[in-house]
DNA sequence: CAATAGTCTGACGTTGACGTAAACCAGAGA
DNA sequence: TCTCTGGTTTACGTCAACGTCAGACTATTG
């Protein structure tokens, strides 16, 4: 038989037979250079689900979908890998409370822990809310001054014809 | 009498007795250090309105207001100091269009420059909308999770106080 | 089993946007 | 005139986020 690429329990979280990427293919798959990527292990953003035998990286589908979402979190919020460090470690507290959770000896430190990343994804939320209010004020803005700076150089456009038909 | 700091022609642009400031005065109102006020004025991105004769910098209200804005650009838009010099002097073209549009020898030419200045603010609108419509796609994608996990942490929470009742 | 393509780990380089320190001027007030 | 505060240039330092090698190793394929 094929070894063992995945080493998981049986849980259902990650479906069995699991394709995994090389880091090339991740790379072009996302946009993101082979150097960033090992950048954003280096810095513990983000982790290859595992290696191979001979210490190859082996990214899964969440682990593309992360990278997308880092990059969308550069771009769109303007964020340092820093903080987005801390975004998607909330986020990734979130998405794993499942059965696991159940089994945890201490379920009110648990849930303390779950509150807070609640709360970091809120602030997150907030964050981008206020971004957005921003940016609207900024397009009107822009929106009068360019409506304003159309208007005048209209009428430089007619004084002009005017002179032109003499 | 005094020395005429303001050294501009009669034309009405500017206030004829205008306020001009210190490079530290600029700095405390703008919240930006004066290395960083310097920076821009090397680069060509924003050199104050004139100089002292001892060679000090003198801004003018207008100066001011363009440190906000490129610092705007910065924050909201995410662009780099080379972008906000493209857009800002794209501003700086329709603004000065007056009277000296009308003395100019070759009027078509100028218009020409205007129409590409307008063209030029055109795609900044086009940008701050295509990241407004990004930023609120983002945003009701958080929402959406962040509702799942919360119910979902409401569930446990149900469950727990159950179990504490027996 | 050799060739080829893909990947690994260092390690140094780069770029943008400033920070910081040194040593010398400018202008207002006592 | 002296002095103090604020300003000037020059130049080297820094930090994040990578780019760009070199040289060895791994995986795949004919």
């Amino acid at each position: 038989m094929g070894a063992a690429l995945d080493a998981e329990g049986p849980d259902g979280t990650q479906a069995r037979g699991e394709q995994l990427h090389g880091i090339g293919a991740v790379a072009a798959q996302t946009g993101v250079s082979e150097r960033t990527l090992r950048y954003y292990e280096e810095i513990g953003l983000l982790s290859p689900r595992d290696h191979s035998p001979g210490g190859m990286r082996r990214y899964c589908r969440d682990d593309i979908d992360r990278v997308l979402r880092i990059r969308e979190l550069q771009n769109l919020m303007g964020f340092n890998l820093e903080e987005i460090r801390r975004v998607t470690a909330a986020e990734s507290r979130l998405s794993s409370l499942r059965e696991d959770f159940r089994a945890s000896s201490d379920s009110g430190r648990q849930r303390e822990v779950l509150d807070e990343a609640l709360r970091a994804l809120d602030e997150l939320r907030d964050a981008a809310q206020a971004k957005i209010a921003a940016l609207q004020g900024f397009l009107a803005d822009l929106d009068e001054r360019f409506e304003r700076h159309r208007r005048r150089l209209e009428g430089l456009q007619d004084l002009d014809d005017a002179k032109e038909e003499t």
